[in-house]
DNA sequence: GAATCGCTTCAAACCGCTTTGGATGCAGCA
DNA sequence: TGCTGCATCCAAAGCGGTTTGAAGCGATTC
C-alpha cells in the first residue's frame, strides 16, 4: 500500500494525502478525518527510502565506534550509553545508525556518511586529546556532539560531559576529610580525555592540602578487572601503602577490592575505595544499598540528552554550539570509612 | 557532485555512468575506466538514499534490542556482538540500524521496519523459550538470523548458536574426572534459552554418572557480580558445600570467586570454578594465561557469522533456513584443580 | 548491397514521496 | 456584474539514482 494507491481508493490526489497526512494548513479538515481513517485502516505507512530521497534528510543519526587497535577495545559504556540515545530517537522517528569500524578509518568513515547522505548528524565517542575528528566533522559540515571533551580543542562545538575533575575532586576531598592522606589513583589510560580530567581532579584536592602527589599511588591502565587488581596490588605492596583508593570504573574497583581483600584488608575499615558508577544497567553498584562509595553518573542518562541535542542541532544548524556538563552525585556506600589508626 | 552532474562532465549519459560505475557487463572498458578515474577525481559517492529507493533494496539490516522493564537490562554481551556483525556489514557496504526499544513496543517495531523499509533483515537477540518473534518475522515475511535458538519452537528457522549444552556438560565432566561430585550451577535466568540449555548439559554428565542432581546446587539469576557471590556465598555455607561451581559468565564467576576467596578457600586448590566466557573484548579472562578455567566461545565471532548468514538469506530468500552450532573451547586456567582430600 | 549481429550508448520510465505553481469554486465586496 | 480573496485540491516537477527498450554503428554474412 503506497502513497499513490491510498489516494485512489479515496478519490483524491497523491497531493492531498500526503498534506493531509503531514499536517499542512490547505486541506480540509473532513477531508483529512477521511484520509487518516483510510491510512489507519489500510496499514499504510509512508515508505521511508522514498521521505528520504524527497525530503534530502536521512531522518537517521551516526555513532561510529572506533575500534582501536590495541586499546580500549569495545567500551563497555557504549551499551548503555546508546540504549539512552536510542531512547530519545525512537520518540523522534530518527533511526540509529552504527558502524563500528577500525580506527584507522574513521576518517573516511564519517566523510563517507557525509557524502553518501546516510545520516543528519553524528554522536562523536570517547574523545582524546586534540581530537581529530572535531576539526574534521566541521570541515564537512557534519552536525556533531561530542560525548565528552577534547581537550587541547579551541574552537567551541557543542558538547555533553560528566565534570569528571570536580567528581574526583569531591572524592579525594572527601577521603582527605576522613583522614587520609595516603590516596591512591587507579585511572584509565590518560589519552582518554577523562582520565585526565579525573587526575587533574584529584591532584588538585591534594595540592589544596598541600600533599604532594605521589607518582607511586598513580596508575594509568585498561580499566579492566585485572588492570585494577594488579595496580592496587602494587600500590599495597609498597612500604606506605595507601589507606584509600580511588578508582576510575566499577570493573576496574572490582580488581582493587580483589587486591585489598587479597591482602587481608576489610574495605571501610582498613581500606577505603571509591569508584567512579557509571550506574550501568548490567553492572550495578548494588542493589538496593550501594556496596560502593561511589561518583555516580548515568551513562544512560548521558546518552538520552547528548541525542537531544544532536537532534536540535540538527534542526537549528545556525544556532551557536551547545555545552553541556552534568554534576555526578557522590554516594556514600560501604567501602569507606575513617583512616584506620594503627 | 552527483550521476548527472558526473554524466555531462563526461560527455555520457547517466546510464552508461551508473553502469560503469556498477560493473555492468554492455559498457566499454576504456569508457569505464574513465568513468571510474573520473568518479574518483571528482569524489562522487552515490547517494545513498537515491539508491535504496531505486533498487528497493534498505541496504541495511536491523537489531532491535528489547530494554526488558524487569530483566536482563542492557546485555552486556551485545557490544560485542554488535562489533563483530559491524565488521561483516561495513564489508559489504550494509548499513546496522539500531532500535533499542522496551519489549512491549517490540512487535510493532518490527512491522515498522517492515512496513516503512527502513531494512532488508534483522538479527534477533537473546531468544526466550517460544520465542514469538519468530513466527512474526515470518508472518510479515522479514528475513531474520536468531542469535542462539528458541526452544519450543518447531517450524525450522536461520539461526546460529553455540553449543552451552554440550559446553557445560563436557565443563562438567571435566570437574567430575577431577573426582569433584558436589558441582554448583550459576546460572542466568532460566527463561533464556542458553540458560536452560547449560542446565540441560549440566545435569546430563551428572546423570551419566549416575550422580542426582541437588537443588540446593543449582541458582538461576540475573548475571551479574553480586548476583553470582550471593548464590555461591550460600551454596558453601551448607552443611555440605559444593567443591566446584559451574558461573554462566565471567561477571557471574568473579562473584563467585569472590565468596570463595571471602570463605578463606583457594582457588584451584579448596575449590573448582569454571566459567563461561564470552571472550568479551573489555573482560578478558586474564590476558596471556587464563585465571578461570572456561568453556570460550566468541560472541564477537558470533557476531560476524550471524551477519553474513543473514546477508546471505537476503540475498537468497528461497533457500533453506541456514543453522550453524559452534562449538565452545575448553580453556584450562588457574581456578581448576582436583578434589582436595581433606 | 542489404540484412544481421554484437557492442555501446542513450532516452525515458520508474522507485514513492514532497512541494511548487497553478487551477477551481465559492463567498464577499464594490 | 465583475473582481478579489480564500479555501481546497490537483498536475507535474523534482529528489538521484536504476533499469527497460531502443537506437546507432561498424563488422560480418549472404
Amino acid at each position: 500500500m503506497n502513497l499513490k494507491e491510498l489516494a485512489t481508493k479515496l478519490g483524491l490526489s497523491p497531493t492531498t494525502v500526503s498534506r493531509a497526512l503531514n499536517g499542512y494548513p490547505e486541506v480540509n479538515e473532513t477531508t483529512r478525518e477521511r484520509v487518516v481513517a483510510a491510512a489507519r485502516r489500510h496499514n499504510y505507512h509512508p515508505n521511508t527510502r522514498a521521505i528520504r530521497l524527497a525530503t534530502g534528510r536521512a531522518m537517521a543519526v551516526g555513532h561510529v565506534i572506533p575500534i582501536a587497535t590495541r586499546h580500549e577495545i569495545v567500551n563497555p559504556v557504549f551499551a548503555d550509553f546508546i540504549a539512552g540515545a536510542g531512547e530519545t530517537y525512537s520518540r523522534n522517528d530518527y533511526d540509529m545508525l552504527l558502524s563500528v569500524v577500525p580506527d584507522e578509518v574513521e576518517d573516511a568513515t564519517y566523510r563517507g556518511l557525509k557524502s553518501k547522505g546516510n545520516v543528519d548528524g553524528v554522536i562523536v565517542h570517547a574523545p582524546r586529546m586534540n581530537d581529530p575528528r572535531i576539526p574534521l566533522l566541521r570541515e564537512i559540515g557534519m552536525p556533531f556532539v561530542v560525548h565528552g571533551r577534547a581537550t587541547g580543542t579551541l574552537d567551541p562545538y557543542c558538547w555533553l560531559d560528566v565534570n569528571n575533575r570536580r567528581a574526583f575532586q569531591r572524592a579525594t576531598e572527601f577521603l582527605l576529610d576522613l583522614g587520609h592522606t595516603r590516596i591512591g589513583l587507579v585511572n584509565g589510560l590518560e589519552f582518554m580525555d577523562f582520565a585526565i580530567r579525573r587526575r587533574t581532579g584529584y591532584e588538585d584536592a591534594l595540592t589544596a592540602r598541600s600533599l604532594a602527589p605521589d607518582p607511586a599511588l598513580m596508575a594509568s591502565h585498561e580499566m579492566t578487572e585485572i588492570a585494577g587488581f594488579r595496580a592496587a596490588s602494587a600500590m599495597l605492596a609498597l612500604p606506605q601503602p595507601p589507606t584509600a583508593i580511588l578508582a576510575s570504573s566499577m570493573i576496574s574497583g572490582m580488581g582493587v577490592r580483589r587486591a585489598a581483600e587479597g591482602a587481608g584488608l576489610v574495605l571501610g575499615r582498613d581500606i577505603s575505595i571509591i569508584i567512579h558508577d557509571d550506574d550501568l544497567s548490567y553492572m550495578k553498584n548494588g542493589e538496593d544499598v550501594p556496596i560502593f562509595t561511589a561518583t555516580r553518573s548515568s551513562v544512560r542518562e548521558a546518552g538520552r540528552l547528548a541525542a537531544e541535542m544532536l537532534l536540535d542541532v540538527i534542526a537549528h544548524p545556525d544556532a551557536g554550539p551547545q555545552q553541556r556538563l552534568l554534576e555526578a552525585e557522590l554516594i556514600i556506600g560501604q567501602s569507606t570509612g575513617p583512616v584506620s589508626r594503627t
